[in-house]
DNA sequence: AAATTAGATTATAATTATTATAAATATAAA
DNA sequence: TTTATATTTATAATAATTATAATCTAATTT
């Protein structure tokens, strides 16, 4: 955790950007739930519990300053919220979800299974791929199972 | 044109649903601009052109019912606003869209370029995949080729 | 046909997420 | 230390979406 904030305050540096204590946090906050997908009020609440004089709208100013230096991702699963996904270390690309559209849960996808149909894309269409956001919706593993059992 | 907004009322009156004259003028907007991605205001401007008197509120309903029957596809590209996408006449899936983040230019791929992806999906992660949302970022032709004059 | 009912729409208010602004604070440079 | 710049806080403003109540429409029953 703290080599990781290491090497993300050096990202911030090489960008003459600081790593102030509100920003620290609010990164702390995205380690501890990688997992997760947080909205903006989400981590602010998170934030909050460790640095309670914290603003709001510096968390969204935050996770906007993230985004730009590509430390996290900004998704919208369809809900009305934006929420705020931590780039696995080293990615080139967004990781894919599956959202179940039963029970909402989200689970991730570390591997880029687009290698193939990015190279059909950049051929055919004529479209240099930089980045991608793949979400699958559908019924995860748990769900049906509970849809065999009560059949 | 006819036939499809038949077509559509047929789908509404299976679900008993009424295609009532301000449903209609929303979907005969969506069929004219299919190859654009409007938002809920931008819907509601071009339906006021044909229908002065309808309400936003009305068109927000109607393009959730349509959403709903899975004759709109409801898509979020990052800026603050939800897009609506008539799907393609028996498409299974979503189609997939390419975002240039030059010029900021939606490109529509019709088709489908997940079947492998899904198989994956299915197999390895045990995940009953329904539907898909696909968005390539990247630079359209036109702005690669700028980028190359300029050079 | 008249009355009843359920569904849909309008106009408007309320809510929610996000962004902008101005004053205050912290940090770095001179 | 003084000055300049970056950042944050508190708050207001904006924009998108949803909820509410009154009204209208069209179908159904009497
Ligand atoms: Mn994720
Ligand atoms: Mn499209
Ligand atoms: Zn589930
Ligand atoms: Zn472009």
């Amino acid at each position: 955790m703290e080599h990781r904030i290491d090497r993300i305050k050096k990202q911030l540096h090489a960008q003459s950007y600081k790593l102030t204590p509100q920003r620290e946090a609010t990164l702390r906050v995205l380690l501890e739930r990688e997992e997760d997908h947080l909205s903006a009020e989400d981590v602010y609440l998170l934030v909050k519990e460790k640095a309670p004089e914290i603003g709001l709208a510096t968390v969204y100013r935050t996770l906007e300053l993230l985004s730009e230096l590509k430390i996290v991702d900004k998704i919208n699963f369809g809900d009305g919220v934006s929420r705020y996904d931590l780039r696995k270390e080293g990615a080139e690309h967004f990781h894919h979800h599956l959202v179940c559209i039963e029970c909402g849960s989200v689970e991730e996808i570390i591997d880029d299974l687009l290698q193939d149909v990015e190279k059909i894309v950049q051929k055919d269409w004529g479209f240099q791929v930089k980045d991608h956001r793949l979400t699958f919706h559908g019924i995860c593993k748990q769900c049906q199972e509970i849809t065999v059992e009560v059949t």
